[in-house]
DNA sequence: ATAAGTGCAAAACATTTGCACTTTG
DNA sequence: CAAAGTGCAAATGTTTTGCACTTAT
């Protein structure tokens, strides 16, 4: 039954689980395995995966299985300036994200292109820009640039989540 | 009494209001006062400051104000990185917020300061930065760089917004 | 008078929490 | 079995809305 199959299709996911010091329950992998599509998701847009297997999950298990996992470093909450709070997989390196206001896509930055930004603050405000926070930054998608030259008001497409 | 009062201290903010096609009422003076400051305020700083002189106000004529305020451009929503939402007094001129993850303080940063940031995204992912939105920096200020070496954990100060 | 603005109570949301029950190791 | 994890229902905090009442013009 489900329950089997999940756990079977998640052994790598379950090793994840148990280095982080979590039992790999069904419902935890289903939550790594929402994550594992390497985009932003909310705790809805994960619950909502979840449900399609594992109907009697629960929002509190979702965000209690999300709260260890940030906390156990794998995965990692994220601001896109919206409302809500986002979830990805946790990389090794720093990056920042574009995000189309238009459509909601998401793309990441390396920090590198941001190497000019912190002795611009320091030089003008004092303030040092923290080592690990990720900075939003609210753009148009190259999509939305050629399809909707000036339609600001009506037909927000709102592709996925990539 | 109170609502004289605060109705003859802005004559300047009633045509202010008016121009807006707002009818100057002491609930609006208020807010606008409580804007007035400068500062980055949440709609909840504003419900405070306007209660001190007007108790019966309330947090839906607050927002109200502020979606009419931000309507006719006179009032900027600002996402500063946190679940609530800030207003402050809209400016002429673009410009980003540094945010102070310690304590809260926010500077404003120019548009030119982020002129290198608009060549560097588009080359590297495409997009295009909206030319009206803000970007907000999570950094530490000043004050909390050598007041608090490396306490992240506890003593969080939390100086009032500036 | 008439339209705009207000207060109140209730709803909408995303998220959190207390607690009893179930599962895992 | 004990500890960890779950579901449910209720609480949280911010923001929105419906509606009857008040105020400004």
């Amino acid at each position: 039954m489900q329950l089997r199959d999940a756990r079977n299709a998640g052994d790598a996911a379950a090793a994840i689980l148990r280095r982080a010091g979590c039992r790999p329950t069904a419902q935890r992998l289903l939550v790594l395995q929402a994550l594992g599509g390497g985009g932003h998701v909310t705790a809805d847009d994960i619950l909502v995966h979840a449900r399609e297997r594992y109907p009697s999950i629960n929002p509190s298990t979702v965000y209690r299985t999300l709260d260890a996992l940030v906390a156990a470093g794998i995965a990692r909450r994220t601001d896109l300036g919206s409302d809500r709070l986002y979830f990805e997989v946790a990389r090794t390196h720093r990056h920042h994200h574009v995000v189309c206001q238009e459509c909601g896509a998401v793309e990441h930055l390396h920090d590198a292109a941001l190497a000019a930004l912190a002795p611009a603050v320091a030089a003008e405000t004092g303030y040092r820009l923290t080592p690990d926070q990720e900075i939003a930054i609210p753009a148009i998608c190259p999509a939305c640039q050629s399809a909707a030259p000036a339609d600001a008001e009506k037909g927000h497409h709102h592709h996925a989540h990539p």
